[in-house]
DNA sequence: TTAATCCTACGTAAAAACACTTATTTTTTA
DNA sequence: TAAAAAATAAGTGTTTTTACGTAGGATTAA
């Protein structure tokens, strides 16, 4: 006769963290965690090569070699049986967008309560998915629930006007200034503004000089 | 007749964390975790007002309203016998340099090991301090192990609200949505912007950005 | 040729950023 | 302990960014 544990995989590449949320789900008597993984790579192949399939995997996003969002599109699509709750730092828009579009059944940011974690993976484990209330908000205040996403780690093409605002954008100067660079009306560099905030998901300039700098478009 | 136990201190803004490494200390015959704190703040608030002190903390160096840096820096001068273990994500250079500066007696990675983790502990509370091999190794890479530290950038002291602020616009808020985070109006956060561009010689929110980012306010 | 993409440009309105000033509280220091 | 300095907080006014829509011309590919 088979254990009607929950099984639960755990992915993150910290291992004291890991641990740590390996004790806090011990002590639940209905929950049983049978692996964990370091990057989605050690998930994957834990998954292939072996029969005992969790019902759950905690993954974190932000893991080296293969990370849980690339991670989290491969079982989704592999293991469809296999209900995933993605965990991270921080509660961004895009961020949940992302991660529900790829077929998370539910998410938990690490300053979670345990309680809470535990609350969400029987919720998750009984349902298809859950969704806490700080989601929900944050679900609500989309316009376009489903189509306004576009990825923070898949890859952005950029045209090379684009690029070359951005660059300026990340050297400081403001549409007017870029306008007299490139010799086109400052409403142009508006137009190519508005096109790199929804292309890369940004929600200001700031975003801009982030995305910029993780895809080396400017140096440091 | 008082418990002979090694008294720690755990300071981390995640919960789920924070209670992992709890159990995980728990385990440990000779170890009594006698706080918790979500903040600096609330580790500093309990140093002052209780008289059982513990004898190590465990810091985390990313935490709101006050982060673990400033808090170490307090905590050293104030209570000199208790002995600071930094927990960080990742070994920088830049980081070990300041950690060691300004008094921290280990560091441990959050992808260590929990046996390295009590190993660290157990070497900090028989010695002053304890360096493992990683960070040694960092260190024997400095030219001028203390005066290297940026000399390129001129030294900015941002205050603890403004470094809280320039976290977050980094994260892509605005000035609003930091207000509600901080508890105070939107003009208070415009103002701390604003000696935020002043201190930095900044133009707009792109150079304060790449501001945080050179000096590992933020870290990509 | 039609479709698709890119660059260009404008209008309107709202939101946010930014500049400047003032006030209160906290900390330093003389 | 009082004065000075620094940090924090907040109001007013201007400029810039951002959202959203529209649209013509150039280039390229099916």
């Amino acid at each position: 006769m088979m254990s009607d544990k929950i099984k639960i995989a755990l992915a993150d590449d910290e291992e004291l963290f890991r641990k740590g949320i390996y004790f806090l789900l011990q002590r639940e008597q209905n929950f049983e965690v049978i692996f964990e993984a370091a990057n989605g790579n050690q998930l994957i192949d834990f998954l292939t090569t072996n029969s005992n399939r969790p019902d759950i995997i905690l993954m974190d996003l932000k893991m080296p070699l293969l990370n849980g969002v690339e991670a989290t599109k491969l079982i989704t699509q592999q293991f469809p049986n296999i209900k995933i709750i993605a965990l991270t730092s921080y509660n961004t828009k895009s961020f949940i967008a992302n991660m529900i579009e790829i077929g998370a059944a539910s998410f938990l940011v690490k300053n979670a309560s345990p309680k809470e974690m535990i609350f969400t993976i029987n919720e998750v484990y009984k349902k298809a998915f859950y969704y806490n209330e700080q989601v929900i908000k944050i679900l609500s205040e989309f316009k376009f629930p489903i189509e306004n996403r576009s990825d923070f780690f898949e890859k952005v093409e950029l045209t090379s006007r684009e690029r070359e605002v951005l660059e300026l954008i990340c050297q400081q100067f403001n549409s007017t200034e870029i306008a007299e660079q490139l010799f086109i009306s400052p409403r142009t560099v508006d137009t190519h503004r508005n096109s790199l905030l929804f292309k890369t998901n940004s929600q200001n300039i700031a975003g801009l000089v982030l995305f910029a700098i993780q895809n080396k478009i400017v140096i440091l």
